[in-house]
RNA sequence: GGUCCGGUAGCUCAGCUGGAUAGAGCAUCAGCCUUCUAAGCUGAGGGUCAUUGGUUCGAAUCCAAUCCGGAUCACCA
């Protein structure tokens, strides 16, 4: 049970004997006490006053002394300053903390809980590299996921691939018409990148022709329309449906290549999925959902034929499930494959990553299997994220101020080499130590920045800012913890000292018990909140208060022996939290650095 | 126009289930490396919490209106 549950609940039964009233937790606030107040933790007493008409200090008095006289392992003092109740937290308790867990990798970690949680994420468009975007998407998917199950739940990472549509024929043609046969290895590129050069290729070439058309006198819209390298790529998404072969021989081909890209990518980020779902496979999914929905009078059909559903009554619009001819929509294809991961996972809870422009799509979504009755309705959850922009504005394909994700991660790992070859401390590294190490500090550098945002707010990215390795940073956390390594390395905390201790806790020592003990909420508020950033912040916090007290404090020549088992103790364990905090967001921490 | 989201220090962000004098980082300025990693520590300056009204003992936080910014309202996905 945490410092806050156990005052909650003192609290509650202290109020229960004295004045015969029951409260729940959340009648009253507990919180930490304000660094200008003497104690640890406050009780606010303000909403309590009226229903037991009592004055602020006539209830602080008597909560106090029956918290204190009842509980003297917990609470060893109390002061009352208005309607504050702060309390003074016994240093036994602390100590008891400390000595439970400091070795325990696992701390913080709930049990499993037996319900299963589905994530899909990443879900990219077999047609082009993956941009920062996408990796704000990656790194909320991965971290939410790790969250969830640190919290108890069975995750199932999910990914759909997008690679099927116009979109994908639009590289296709592009490269049928101007590559002469190129391919990712003759032209030394990766593959993702090469494909996606056709496809940039693709519109280039369409704004040409539309253009010309134009100037003959032809409107834009028309213009767009009639150009013929589009009306190969609508020729060829037909000649796709049908399963023309070798439509579908170059269209397994280029996507076979943009896989090998995403494999390198996906490899280096962390990204992994317990399932792939291919829309190649799906997006026929959900049709016999429209005859069900026609059948149960949730959709109607109009004249031309298409079936619509009516949102008016829920203050949302009329939308299209099934085209005139027959053929599915994309929430259509949604509704199918939520079905079907029903079906396969009897998840309690689906989770989308998916950008915030599609808000409305997922409200539709749950509103339309809400109406169809479907056991999957409930569950969904949109993880709705803002876009990633740059201090320019929004990054536009066309004005190609398109962050790529390779791009930015080799910039990253580039500008780590060069500070760590500049600071000198691992000249005893080998090549693959020094790579690593290059890795996990670039790398961690961009997730650390991403991260560290709440996910529904859209967030300018800064290159030379994300770059830097200095203060609300992954490497401030990173350094922090290689600094507890350096000191254990030196000496381990003894198992056998005893625990009893008698020395009372210097003002750092127990700053840093508080926020430890705080790690186990940390992960459950983060993954009642699907936010990430809480256990970003939280650990850069823990890691700005270890540094502030190994440069306070001597471990290895503390004061006395019982200092210095203390203090070995709370490097072990602040050490221990860091990695497994930064863990949950996919950063790695190194021994040195 | 309808719906939704946001507006906090020069910049990037916390704080938003109401609580004490609104916090970090960057940038600026001043100190600290014969002592466990200075990618660090200590301190200073910097705020009309968009505006106005309301609820309350108490509002950055809740409610309403207004202003500003964004997303969305496709037989695209």
């Amino acid at each position: 049970m945490s410092i806050t549950t156990t005052i909650q609940s003192a609290v509650i039964a202290a109020i229960e004997k004295i004045y015969q009233h029951s409260f729940n937790e959340k009648d009253f606030q507990v919180n930490q006490t304000k660094p200008e107040f003497e104690g640890d933790y406050t009780v606010v007493l303000f909403s309590l006053l009226k229903p037991l008409q009592q004055s602020p200090n006539a209830l602080g008095t008597a909560l106090g002394t029956w918290l204190t006289e009842q509980y003297p392992a917990v609470f060893s003092g109390f002061n009352i300053i208005k309607g504050f109740l702060n309390f003074t937290i016994s240093d036994a308790f602390w100590y008891g903390v400390l000595n439970e867990n400091y070795q325990n990798k696992d701390y913080g970690r709930k049990p499993d809980n037996g319900t299963t949680i589905v994530v899909e994420y990443s879900s990219p468009n077999t047609n082009k590299p993956l941009h920062l975007g996408h990796l704000r998407n990656n790194f909320l998917g991965w971290s939410i996921s790790e969250i969830l199950k640190a919290e108890g739940y069975r995750v199932v990472k999910t990914c759909i691939a997008n690679d099927r549509g116009i979109h994908i024929c639009k590289s296709m043609v592009a490269w049928q018409k101007f590559a002469n046969g190129a391919t990712p290895q003759s032209a030394g590129l990766k593959g993702d990148h090469f494909v996606g050069d056709y496809y940039v290729l693709f519109g280039s070439t369409h704004k040409k022709e539309t253009e010309a058309l134009m100037a003959e006198g032809m409107s834009r819209e028309l213009a767009e329309k009639e150009a013929p390298i589009m009306k190969a790529a609508q020729q060829m998404l037909v000649d796709w449906e049908a399963g023309k072969p070798e439509v579908i021989r170059l269209w397994k081909m280029m996507n076979a290549w943009v896989y090998e890209g995403f494999d390198v990518t996906y490899k280096r980020i962390g990204s992994d999925f317990d399932k792939t779902y291919y829309e190649s496979d799906t997006y026929l999914l959900g049709k016999q959902l429209v005859e069900e929905g026609l059948q149960k009078g949730v959709f109607f059909r109009k004249e031309d034929n298409s079936v619509w559903v009516d949102l008016t009554a829920d203050g949302l619009d009329e939308k299209i499930v099934q085209r005139k001819d027959g053929t599915a929509v994309y929430i259509t294809q949604d509704i199918g494959l939520a079905v079907e991961k029903y079906k396969a996972y009897h998840y309690q809870q689906s989770i989308y990553v998916v950008g915030d422009e599609q808000n409305y799509h997922f409200q539709v979504l749950q509103l339309i299997c809400r109406k169809l009755q479907l056991p999957s309705s409930e569950g969904i959850y949109h993880l709705s994220y803002g876009m990633v922009e740059l201090p320019s504005g929004r990054m536009k394909t066309r004005e190609g101020t398109v962050v790529d994700a390779d791009d930015i991660m080799d910039e990253m790992t580039k500008v780590a080499a060069q500070k760590t070859e500049e600071l000198g401390k691992v000249k005893d590294f080998t090549p693959e130590e020094l790579h690593r190490l290059y890795d996990i500090i670039g790398l961690g550098a961009l997730k650390f920045f991403i991260l560290r945002v709440d996910p529904k707010k859209r967030m300018i990215f800064n290159p030379e800012e994300s770059i830097d390795f200095h203060g609300f940073t992954a490497s401030f956390v990173q350094f922090s913890h290689a600094r507890a390594k350096a000191i254990l390395r030196h000496q381990k905390p003894d198992p056998e000292f005893p625990t009893e201790q008698t020395e009372p806790l210097l003002p750092l020592e127990k700053e840093l018990l508080i926020l430890l003990e705080k790690y186990p909420a940390i992960i459950q508020q983060a993954a009642a909140e699907h936010n990430p950033s809480v256990i970003v912040i939280y650990c850069y916090e823990l890691a700005k208060t270890f540094n502030s007290f190994v440069t306070e404090h001597r471990v290895l020549q503390a004061e006395s022996e019982n200092k210095k088992q203390l203090r070995l103790r709370l490097c072990r364990f602040s050490s221990l939290v860091i990695a497994s905090g930064m863990g949950l967001t996919g950063i790695a921490v190194p021994e040195r650095m």
